[in-house]
DNA sequence: CTTGTCGGTTCATTATATACACCGATGTTT
DNA sequence: AAACATCGGTGTATATAATGAACCGACAAG
């Protein structure tokens, strides 16, 4: 494999769970040998992407990731474009919101506004979301340029939950009947009790660069419930395309009925 | 020089100016082999460091820095602590206030809230301050790590403006006179007509970890409005440390007269 | 005292990054 | 329209940089 992708596999480890991690963890988490992992450490330290904590000597993320985050913001706003957008949609349907676009081979969750509900679905800020196991991931796909579409389906799909679906052709069949309605569904296919509610965000070229989407919990969907979780969904789809700078490609449209 | 520490130096092209670039473009830039740069962004990609616009062929950053910075945020909260403190500094001084965090070799700005002013300083989001030439530099190397105070003064000090420190000599008493004073000041040594005013932000080891600061016109400093600014950094700059978890060393603080 | 683990270093081996030449496509100049 | 330049991208022999096992001192637990 090549040596920068697997420095920067490094920062996978990191979630809401694994805020720090010391060398000989980072290690054998990775597979890679102590000594490479610290020489790639210390090269990433030097851009900033992650930093050691002089006491403990475990390592984070550095200061670096906001700068750059900061920089992109600055090019294209999206954290501040969509969260409005989100807000809004939380409201309209009283359950979380949140938005991912793709990133290297996932979706990037990028914004979320939780359900003020007492029984709400919480999705942790920066959560990689795997293409065929999330409605998200399924939604994008439907919608995503051609080869992306192929990337999607070629991969190992490894079954998260006992609904996840593991064949090409399973995934292809979530991915036309998407295609066909204009937004996606996954009934607990990534975590179990959550049910999805996505559809497509179009970049400029007319292609879906990312997703919108409401986690509910299952117990509370019933058709009408969906139904109404769909015409809030719609037009704030159509937003945050629009806010993005993308471009709806003709023909679209989100059918409510199944 | 090592792999990963290259590509990563790619990224430093990126600005408020250079929002894409062309693989011609940044192999030139960069000095390094076209070959060498693709694969590179390729990698970076991957992980969603960059991306490349389908349309133009030119790359930019990518969504997985805005799902890092969302990681690290969640982890420690600096831009949501922050930007209430930066508001009210702001308001304060009727200045622009910003802050920046040690990332790598420099100071990474992670906030800026801007003077409301006709006549003000605009600070690019996500710019790299550099330590010798900024007074957040300065501040931040009077009472950072020793190591890191001696990085900063080993450092090859270019002349960003006439004014700009570029013997260690140099440094090393603006370094002096910060420690005493609790607070560095700049005159013109980054950018022509701003002058600079910082204090320190402590981490947990009450050690420099960033600084606090706000940049004026030149042409409306006196001493009375230089004491004014002070008068607002020194409690802001209490708040930012303790609302990022840092501790004052003891005996510090910061003296109003020159 | 023994044992295990930590972060970090060293260095011979080898796997990987590199640079050159080259490709087809696109755009400019003459 | 012919000639030329530049673009993003590819293939490959070569050389450089990544690698991993052994080892270090420090620390903690038994």
């Amino acid at each position: 494999m090549r040596t920068v992708e697997k420095a920067l596999k490094l920062l996978e480890v990191f979630s809401d769970k694994v805020v720090e991690i010391g060398l000989s963890d980072l290690a054998r988490h990775s597979g890679i040998d102590k000594a490479t992992v610290l020489r790639m450490l210390g090269d990433m330290a030097e851009s900033g992407l992650v930093e050691q904590n002089p006491d403990s000597r475990r390592w984070r993320l550095g200061a670096g990731v906001l700068r750059l985050a900061r920089l992109r913001e600055a090019a294209q706003p999206v954290t501040q474009v969509m969260t409005p957008i989100l807000e809004r949609l939380a409201e309209q349907t009283g359950e979380t919101a949140h938005v991912s676009l793709l990133s290297g081979r996932d979706l990037a969750n990028v914004g979320v506004v939780e359900s003020t509900r007492a029984n709400r679905v919480h999705i942790e800020p920066g959560l990689a979301l795997p293409l065929h196991a999330t409605a998200s991931g399924i939604a994008f796909s439907a919608f995503a340029r051609p080869e992306q579409t192929e990337r999607a389906l070629a991969r190992r799909l490894t079954a998260v939950t006992g609904t996840t679906p593991t064949t090409r052709e399973a995934l292809a069949l979530q991915i036309q009947r998407a295609r066909t309605r204009g937004w996606a569904v996954a009934d607990q296919t990534y975590e179990s009790e959550v049910y999805g509610l996505a559809v497509p965000i179009f970049g400029a070229d007319g292609f879906a660069c990312g997703a919108l989407a409401v986690a509910v919990p299952s117990s509370r969907v019933t058709p009408a419930y969906e139904r109404n979780i769909l015409s809030a969904l719609a037009p704030a789809a159509l937003d945050a395309t629009r806010g993005l700078g993308g471009r709806v490609p003709p023909h679209h449209q989100i059918s409510d009925q199944e």
